[in-house]
RNA sequence: GGCGAUAUAGCCAAGUGGUAAGGCACGAGUCUGCAAAACUCUGAUCCCCGGUUCGAAUCCGGGUGUCGCCUCCA
């Protein structure tokens, strides 16, 4: 089956053909290590993960390369301002080795707690430092960089067509040229490539021009060429990235191999905090942590992101994260129902369960549709017959969601003695038919937490 | 000001020419001593106006609203 995906680069839906027939090769722009990763950022990650997951499920093979910025993300893209990370470690008094560890370690905890595969490939911009420079003295080589002052700069009008991803104006934009123009820069959307360092630079290494240290766009496109070739396949980010840091990734490509580095290139969109932007001032940036620490299991955020398309913008609010929890508990207990099914399928069920298989891998095969796909899941997980062909099934849909469907309520388990003994009471309290003694000990479990359910199966306990 | 996105039931949302997937909530029912849970059932003609068409949520034109980017940002 063809899979379509929507390509930024011509802004349409196209089928997607690998270079390699087996072996898919993607980079995708990880973080800078510098503070926490938001709810927003694990956005883009679990969009990244579904694309990974539904290459897979097709039969495609992964490379998948993630780089870790760990130097020369600066305040300011009009590159003035202090390096991120440097602008970390002064603020937390450590050293930017020691930020970067620490933010690194975050990061994938968070992968793993939403079920995230790692990439094949990690690299840290750090670890490439002369990749880089031979990058950068390639661009100087063939002319599209000039050395000013402070910096070796990229010469954007040496290119064919700059903004080639978005469609502003540079001209346009040049007559409101912001104030603070760099009069050494020939052309106020030229970008740093390399930069000098200032005498008590803490991050810097030698080079043809000094101590100096590397812009931001430069590790992208020096460690995608290392690792995946000087064109792969899928090249994925948020859609911030598109009119700075893939744009610029695009010209250093073009100046140094005459190409443009991917074939497709995927932009997830944001993540809306109650109808606006996630913003400190606002004080509505959440992360991962938060959400566990409200009681939910992480996962159910990614369950959450499934209900809009990853190029629509979604709406987080609590009360979402609350209706999103159900369904996935739901989901969950759905699966098992079918785990300990018993119900024969006749050849008219298998046709069913085949148009469900069916409309599932279209949905996920069409520019991950997972809204849609969810919609087969439910009609799998709600199909009148309950059998463990469905439940294999689930887990097979499950390959591409990573709900960790099978996963146990955890609810059910580490009831303390003292609890477990209160039931027990009223459960003789019941048998005794005394319902004012078995209601009194029902809302004395509620004020400690826990709900009672008195099912066929006996009196279950769970907690709030 | 420039660029872009979006407007579908109470909420989230899929659907881009043939009479509206799915999830959550609400309501009803089954079950239960009651309750909870679970299960079943139930709801929209698609922002407004005009046009194209046998036929439009879906295409075209105009309008209105919301949001994002253009400075760092996934």
């Amino acid at each position: 089956m063809d899979i379509y995906l929507y390509n930024t680069l011509t802004r349409k839906k196209e089928k997607f053909v690998p270079i390699d027939k087996e072996e898919v090769r993607i980079y995708s722009c990880g973080p800078t290590v510098y503070k926490d990763a938001t709810i927003g950022n694990m956005r883009t990650n679990i969009f990244q993960d579904v694309l990974r997951r539904v290459l897979k499920y097709n039969g495609y093979k992964i490379k998948h390369v993630m780089n870790i910025t760990d130097v020369g993300h600066l305040v300011s893209d009009g590159d003035e301002g202090e390096d991120k990370m440097l602008k970390s470690a002064r603020e937390e008094k450590k050293t930017p080795l020691e930020i970067a560890e620490h933010y690194t370690k975050l990061f994938f905890k968070d992968l793993k707690d939403l079920n995230i595969e790692t990439p094949e490939i990690i690299c840290k911009a750090t670890d490439h430092i002369q990749e880089m420079l031979e990058y950068v003295k390639k661009l100087v080589e063939n002319g599209y960089a000039y050395e000013t002052s402070t910096a070796i700069y990229f010469d954007v009008s040496k290119l064919d067509k700059y903004p080639i991803l978005s469609n502003h104006n540079v001209e346009e934009q040049k007559a409101g040229a912001r104030v603070d123009v760099d009069l050494e820069k020939r052309n106020p959307y030229d970008f740093a490539l390399w930069i000098k360092a200032p005498e008590n630079h803490l991050m810097k290494w030698e080079s043809p021009w000094g101590p100096s240290y590397p812009g931001w766009h430069i590790e992208c496109s020096a460690m995608g060429k290392k690792y995946l070739g000087e064109q792969f396949d899928i090249h994925t980010g948020g859609i911030d990235l598109i009119p700075t840091h893939h744009e610029n990734e695009i010209a250093q490509s073009k100046g140094a191999c005459g190409k443009i580095p991917a074939n497709y290139w995927l932009h997830g969109e944001y993540l809306l905090i109650n109808g606006g932007k996630m913003s400190k001032s606002l004080g509505n940036v959440y992360l991962i942590k938060d959400i566990k620490e409200r009681g939910y299991d992480p996962v159910v955020y990614k369950l959450f992101c499934y209900s809009a398309n990853y190029r629509n913008k979604i709406n987080f609010t609590w009360e979402a994260i609350e209706s999103t929890s159900k369904s996935l508990e739901r989901l969950r207990k759905g699966y098992k129902i079918h785990k300990e099914g018993k119900d024969e399928l006749n050849e008219e069920d298998k046709k069913n369960l085949s148009n469900i298989e069916n409309g599932f891998h279209e949905a996920i095969n069409d520019d991950m549709n997972i809204p849609l796909a969810m919609s087969f899941v439910w009609s799998a997980i709600r199909y009148e017959k309950k059998s463990s062909k469905i439940a294999e099934l689930l887990l097979k849909f499950d390959t591409v969601l990573g709900l960790e469907i099978e996963k146990e309520d955890k609810n059910e388990i580490q009831i303390p003695e003292e609890i477990l003994k209160l039931v027990e009471e009223r459960n003789i309290a019941r048998e005794e038919k005394n319902w004012q003694e078995s209601d009194r000990i029902r809302d004395l479990l509620q004020e400690k937490g826990y709900v009672v359910k008195d099912t066929k199966e006996g009196t279950k306990i769970c907690k709030v």
